[in-house]
DNA sequence: GCCAACGTTGGC
DNA sequence: GCCAACGTTGGC
């Protein structure tokens, strides 16, 4: 018997983050250059935090907005450690559970990379019978998810970014 | 602003 | 450890 395949060496390399752009939109991620993407108080989420690798690239998507949508991409920059801002009581993040001995939620830092040249607005995205099993559609609570590379290929080729993704790691 | 989906909490 | 109540997310 062949030995089987080694367990998922190839976690996605492409992901997608959820924010509400009147608080935090790609274009304030783009005037920063890099920034931690912090307050993710999801288990799921935060542990699709925890398997990204730096270089691996992340749609971001602009939730509450009119339309919602994909706007661009960000790149990792630094992988997962501990939110702070769980542990700061004058934080809108704070978590009583979460303390610097055992933190529970953790943040990865992104840099900008790119704004789609035209917007992935979600009704349009509905729309594609292709993308129909993507989580964003799905799951509409889930603000951290992998995106499989048929997803990821098809929105890089809608969105046409003015920057190609770089590539990613294989 | 409404409300469906769904994750989390807490009583038992 | 079940599950009802509650709270939150996020599309519309």
């Amino acid at each position: 018997m062949p030995r089987k395949p080694a367990a998922p060496v190839n976690a996605p390399a492409y992901w997608l983050m959820k924010t509400e752009p009147d608080l935090f939109s790609l274009d304030t991620l783009k005037a920063k250059g890099v920034a931690p993407w912090d307050g993710v108080r999801n288990f799921q989420a935060r542990n699709h935090m925890r398997e990204m690798v730096v270089g691996d690239v992340v749609f971001i998507h602009h939730s509450n907005a009119e339309p919602s949508g994909i706007a661009g991409l960000a790149i990792v920059m630094r992988i997962a450690y501990p939110d702070h801002t769980s542990w700061d009581p004058k934080s809108d993040y704070f978590d009583a559970k979460s303390t610097p001995d055992k933190p529970r939620w953790s943040m990865v830092d992104v840099a900008y990379h790119a704004t789609f040249g035209r917007y992935l607005a979600l009704p349009e995205l509905r729309e594609m019978p292709e993308l129909a099993d993507m989580i964003l559609l799905q799951r509409p609570r889930l603000s951290v998810q992998p995106v499989g590379p048929r997803h990821a290929a098809l929105l890089l080729r809608l969105g046409r970014p003015d920057r190609p993704a770089p590539a990613s790691r294989p």
